[in-house]
DNA sequence: GCATATTTGTCCGTATGTATA
DNA sequence: CTATACATACGGACAAATATG
C-alpha cells in the first residue's frame, strides 16, 4: 500500500529517524504548529503521525499539553529487559538447527564483526539489534515479533542516554557469537545462560547511564 | 442535535464493548458518516476512536475502502496462541507463593466459579480471561501486561465465532482451579504442563470453530 | 470499458476547555 | 486573576479512490 509522500505514515518515519539519530534529544517537546509548518504537513496528519509514534513509545503524549520525545526512567530500562528476557529466552528455547531465525542471527553477528573491523559502529548497533531480533523469530507468533521490534525501538532511546552508544554495542559481538555457537550444537540451556548474562549485564550499563537524567 | 457524550476515548470504548458483544460481527463495515452520526461524534472524533481499536487489532482499517469488524483467520488464532503459550508461561515460572498474581488468578477463578452456579456464562467469560492476564501479571513487564490484555481482547473476537462461547468458557474453570492448586503447592513445572494442555484444548476447539469462516 | 455516485482521505477554520506563565 | 499557548473536538470543503450501473 503506498502512501502519498505526505501521509502521516512517511512523517511518522522521519519523525522515527530523527528520534533514533538523536537529532530531537529525549524530553525535548515536539510543537504541532511549529513540526507541521517544518515538514509541510496539517496539524491532523501531524497528529495522526504522532499517535503512530506514540504507539511505538518513542514519543510521550501528555494529556493537554502536548507530545514528547520519550525519557527513560530506570524503571523503564527494567521494565524492557523484563519483557527482552521473556521474548528472547522463548526465541532460544524454539530455536532448532533448521530454524531460519538461527541463520538469520548468525548472519547478523558477522555483520556487525564486519562492521567493527571497519569502525562503522552505527551498523553495529543496528546489526545488534537485528541479531536480537532474530532470536524472537524462531517463535511462531508474528504479535510477538512486532512487540520485539516495539521494544528495540524503544531500546535506541536508553542507547542514546550512554556516553558512547557505538562501544556500548561493540563489547555485546563476541557474546553474541557465543549464544549462536552454542545453538548451533543444540545446547539451548547453555545459550539461554548466555543469554541471560547478555541481558544482565546490558541492563546494569544502561541503569546505571540512565542514572543520571532526572525523571520531568 | 445530540450533545456528544465523550470524545474519542469514550467512542472507542462503545465501540469495543459493542463489539465484544457481537453487536457488531466480524467482517462487517464501519461506515464513517452512519456510526458518527449515530453515536453523536464528529467524523473525525470517530476516526481517531477507529485508529485506537485498530491499534488493539479489533478493527481493521482498509486504505480508501473503510473500517472493518475484524475477522480471525486459523492462523490468527494460531498466533494468538503461540504468543499466550510464552506469555503465560513466563508467568507460571515467574509466579511465587506470595505474588499478587498468584491471589488475582484465583479470585478470578472463584468468581468464575459462582458465576457458572447462577448460569451467569458471560461472566464466567470475563472471569475466566481474568484469570489469564493475572498469570502473566507474575511477570514483572507492564509491556507484556499490556500485550497480554491486548491478545485477550483479541480473543473476544474467536469466541464470537464458537457456536457456544458460555460453554466453551465453563469447560475450563476446573482446569484452571488445578492451575492454581499446582501454584499454591509451589509446583510450577505442574502448574506449566496443565496450562500447556489448557492451550492446546482451547486452540484446537477454536481452530474448528474459525475453520467454517472463509477469509473475505 | 465508461460514467456516475458513494465513501474515504486530507486539510482548513473555528470554538471550547485546560494548563502554564 | 489575566493572558497566552495548546490540545481537543466540531463541521465543512475538496480531492482521491472505490463501487455501482
Amino acid at each position: 500500500m503506498t502512501r502519498s509522500v505526505g501521509g502521516a505514515e512517511a512523517t511518522a518515519a522521519r519523525l522515527r529517524a530523527a528520534i533514533s539519530d538523536g537529532a530531537y534529544r529525549p524530553g525535548t517537546q515536539l510543537s504541532e504548529e511549529r513540526l507541521s509548518d517544518e515538514l509541510g504537513v496539517s496539524r491532523n496528519t501531524l497528529r495522526e503521525a504522532f499517535r503512530l509514534l506514540a504507539q511505538e513509545r518513542l514519543v510521550e503524549h501528555v494529556f493537554h499539553r502536548g507530545v514528547f520525545v520519550r525519557r527513560l526512567t530506570t524503571a523503564d530500562v527494567t521494565d524492557l529487559y523484563a519483557a527482552r528476557r521473556v521474548l528472547e529466552t522463548a526465541g532460544i528455547h524454539a530455536c532448532t538447527l533448521d530454524s531460519p531465525a538461527l541463520t538469520d542471527a548468525a548472519a547478523a553477528v558477522e555483520a556487525a564483526r564486519l562492521a567493527a573491523q571497519d569502525g562503522q559502529w552505527a551498523l553495529v548497533g543496528t546489526a545488534d539489534i537485528r541479531f536480537h531480533a532474530a532470536l524472537v523469530r524462531a517463535v511462531p507468533s508474528e504479535r510477538l515479533h512486532v512487540l520485539m521490534d516495539s521494544l528495540l525501538a524503544e531500546m535506541r532511546l536508553a542507547f542514546l542516554s550512554t556516553d558512547d552508544p557505538a562501544a556500548f554495542h561493540a563489547d555485546f559481538v563476541e557474546r553474541n557469537q557465543a549464544i549462536v555457537t552454542a545453538l548451533r550444537t543444540g545446547d539451548r540451556d547453555a545459550a539461554a545462560s548466555l543469554l541471560g548474562d547478555y541481558l544482565d549485564d546490558a541492563e546494569r550499563t544502561l541503569v546505571a547511564a540512565a542514572g543520571g537524567s532526572a525523571p520531568h
